[in-house]
RNA sequence: GGACUCGUAGCUCAGUUGGUAGAGCGUUGCGUUUACAUCGCAAAUGUCAGAGGUUCGAGCCCUCUCGAGUCCACCA
């Protein structure tokens, strides 16, 4: 054996062996119990960073299954990640002095395309390098034809059952981005804005945005207060910037009357609970701003005006005329802001495709009270259940090219307020109503959660029915924590809707990977860790195991090369302690290892104390390793196999060997292999490489790779 | 306003169904005599945030208080 050891090659070439000789890809057995994970799909555009490190989880499980025994799937993918790619795409466009409006759909379209391809032979490779036993002869990307062919399917069956309908409310729209959003893609943050009291006609109201007053179209107060009792559905006159106009004033359960003066400005165009009172009382809608985020043409001189412009103009103008009784400069309040790129989120009414969420949410929050669907940490189930229960209707239309297009399409004949024809992704020929061919597509995309929403399914069914039939459902869904919502509420949900079963059977999530100060990692503080350029120094074991070692899963896990280097430390110690017993089988020689079976504990009673102790300790070992397992603890598992294999095999059991194994006791040295392979056995899925190497190397008859070495009993 | 997490060694964190407090880094010694300088061995260090309760026994269970943080919610 080397003096040193040399993880760079022996990671490279265990990776390979074991992917050539098929040991990732399942073979289907009926009479054998399926084991399957369906990868989380990360961005086909980027580089593999430290959370995608904590496949490592999944890779733990995934082998640990398949030491069990099982037919064990884990399935790689890649997500085209709609709007994010687009927006790191369009970062490079700017860089270069451009912009997508510089192209058209297409263009755009294929140059997006064209940038991911260049970045997905990257992630895949880097994947691998950390060890990752996936079958990569099932690989699937979200854009794949069979992909959206599926998810098409489903638009339509929603579309048939009643579930979707297509709605101009208001809409969570980024000015900036040019596109709308769900609910859950909205960032709020508290901000300090001046709180203007405004003179209205008889009243006084408050508002933080005087600039959509040329929106309002009534104002409102609750029914029960008598302070205002009298107003209550009368009109009166205005004093604007505009000249003076015309209100009425109506009664909402939606005021409250301890805030401000108790009474509100009503603008259904710009505001969510004031759309909903205008949808109550059948109030007119005045957008008074554009998509552009610039004041329309119903603001006369302010039109053009970008809105913050506006406010302040605003505001000034109201002074000059009186209008304005007193301004609270320091009012605390949430402002919606674009979680990609900050800026403040405008609600605009525009017309797009909504889900209705109730028939989807219910039995989801139903299989997980049953306990169909599992979670653990236990607490995330709670956290599951409130987020299903407060979904409103999802907006899955994104104003972007990148993604997968709505198959949805309008007859131009027929004119803008005719039915959408919805298909399964094939054009229509002509309109139902009047024959004629002018058929418009909606130019909007899916939001990308509506498609890897049904991953789960679409993966497997993509790769054939057969493959769908005996691995779906899924085992666990293991991801991290901050996507429950959007991504595994979301499967929860469609993979029930489309498929009746559940698309997993327990979800596991893990924290956050932070900095050694618990800070997050960003380019911009520099506290970035690069695991490849770790798996490069350090080896890829000594980085999954640092990942695993002492932090409790679904908490946030604080990481430092100094820790990475700690497990190096380990890896080091592994090999000397490899060394030592090779050298010791050289000089005793062939030693009578086989015959003796050390897993009956019967048969220990003859042994010398040491090596009957060493062996009782093993099998405790075993035992509590695998129920540790079984409870997705990986961290004490990892933790129990460090401390026995340095702190009771090499520090106690080897130092009190050393003095019988210079007297050539074949026993002592047949009791240390025993042990030692058992402990690699255990150690496999934390640490695959360096515990496959070892064991070919001190163990050179036994050719049966650890990979499929059936997991130890006690 | 609601939900959740956390407070344990100098730092960052583990701690199973309650049974004499652990790891890594750091610190201090010692060590190249049959594995280990890519280090190894050994040692020191704790009012387990505070108060009360349950218990033979509490870091762990219950209640409250204080402190730190995360997520959610259409407060103009």
């Amino acid at each position: 054996m080397d003096k040193v050891y040399k993880h760079q090659e022996v990671e490279k070439k265990w990776y390979s062996f074991w992917e050539k000789k098929g040991y990732f890809t399942p073979k289907i057995n009926p009479s054998k119990k399926p084991f399957t994970i369906i990868l989380p799909p990360p961005n086909a555009n980027a580089d593999l960073h430290l959370g995608h490190a904590m496949y490592v989880i999944e890779d733990i499980m995934i082998r640990y299954h398949r030491m069990l025994g099982s037919s064990t799937l884990w399935l790689p993918g890649t997500d085209h990640a709609g709007f994010e790619t687009q927006y790191v795409f369009e970062k490079h466009l700017t860089k270069e002095g451009k912009s997508r409006f510089d192209y058209n759909r297409e263009e755009l379209y294929k140059m997006i395309w064209d940038f991911v391809q260049n970045n997905r032979g990257n992630m895949e490779n880097q994947l691998r390098r950390l060890g990752f036993s996936l079958d990569w002869t099932k690989q699937v990307f979200t854009l794949d034809e069979k992909v959206i062919k599926i998810v098409y399917k489903t638009f339509k069956k929603l579309h048939n059952d009643g579930l979707l309908y297509r709605s101009k409310r208001l809409v969570n729209y980024c000015t900036k981005c040019g596109t709308g959003f769900s609910d859950l893609e909205v960032k709020y943050v508290e901000r300090i804005d001046p709180l203007y009291y405004l003179k209205y006609g008889p009243f006084i109201l408050a508002t933080t945005r005087p600039e959509t007053k040329f929106g309002d179209t009534a104002v409102a107060v609750h029914p029960s207060d008598k302070r205002y009792k009298k107003y209550v559905g009368k009109e009166f006159e205005v004093k604007g910037l505009l000249g003076d106009f015309k209100l009425s004033v109506i009664a909402d359960e939606a005021v409250d009357p301890k805030f401000g003066t108790g009474v509100v400005k009503v603008t259904p165009a710009h505001d969510v609970t004031d759309f909903e009172m205008g949808l109550r009382h059948k109030l007119p809608m005045k957008q008074v701003i554009g998509y552009n985020g610039r004041l329309t043409d119903l603001t006369g001189p302010y039109h053009g005006m970008k809105v913050m412009a506006a406010r302040i103009k605003v505001a000034e103008d109201l002074k000059a005329k009186g209008l304005i009784d007193h301004i609270n400069e320091k009012y605390t309040h949430n402002v919606g802001t674009c979680y990609k790129c900050g800026n403040v989120i405008e609600p605009l009414p525009l017309p797009q495709w909504y889900v209705r969420v109730k028939p989807l949410t219910d039995p989801a929050i139903k299989a997980i009270r049953e306990k169909s669907i599992v979670f653990t940490p236990k607490r995330f189930e709670k956290t599951a259940i409130q987020w299903l229960s407060n979904f409103h209707d999802w907006n899955i239309s994104r104003q972007i090219v990148w993604g997968i297009r709505i198959p949805a399409w309008q007859c131009i004949d027929c004119g803008i307020e005719s039915d959408w024809i919805v298909t399964e992704g094939n054009t229509p020929s002509s309109c139902p109503k009047c024959k004629g061919k002018n058929l418009i597509q909606d130019p909007d995309t899916f939001d990308t959660w509506f498609s890897s929403g049904q991953w789960p399914f679409a993966t497997l069914q993509v790769n054939s029915m057969k493959n769908y039939e005996y691995f779906y459902p899924t085992s666990v869904m293991e991801t991290g924590y901050d996507i429950l919502p959007w991504w595994v509420c979301r499967m929860i949900m469609l993979g029930l809707y489309v498929t009746n079963k559940v698309p997993f059977r327990r979800v596991v999530l893990h924290g956050l990977v932070r900095d050694s100060k618990g800070q997050k990692m960003s380019k911009s503080k520099g506290n970035v860790i690069n695991p490849l350029i770790m798996a490069d120094t350090y080896s890829a074991d000594a980085l999954r195991m640092a990942l695993i070692f002492g932090s409790a899963l679904g908490n946030d896990l604080p990481m430092s090369e100094d820790k990475i280097r700690a497990m190096r430390n380990f890896t080091n110690k592994l090999w000397n302690m490899a060394r030592f017993i090779k050298m010791n089988s050289e000089f005793i020689g062939k030693n009578n290892a086989e015959s003796i079976t050390f897993s009956q504990s019967s048969s220990r009673s003859k042994l010398h104390p040491d090596n009957k102790n060493i062996l009782d300790k093993t099998d405790e070992l075993i035992k509590s390793v695998t129920s540790d397992f079984e409870k997705y603890n990986f961290s004490r598992a990892a933790d129990l196999l460090y401390e026995f294999i340095w702190h009771e095999l090499a520090d106690k059991y080897i130092e009190s060997s050393k003095e019988r194994l210079h007297n050539n006791d074949k026993e002592t040295l047949s009791v240390l292999i025993y042990v030692f392979i058992q402990s690699l056995t255990l150690l496999h899925p934390f640490m695959p490489f360096i515990t496959e190497e070892i064991k070919t190397q001190i163990d050179p008859e036994n050719k049966m790779p650890l990979i499929i070495t059936l997991w130890p009993e006690a």
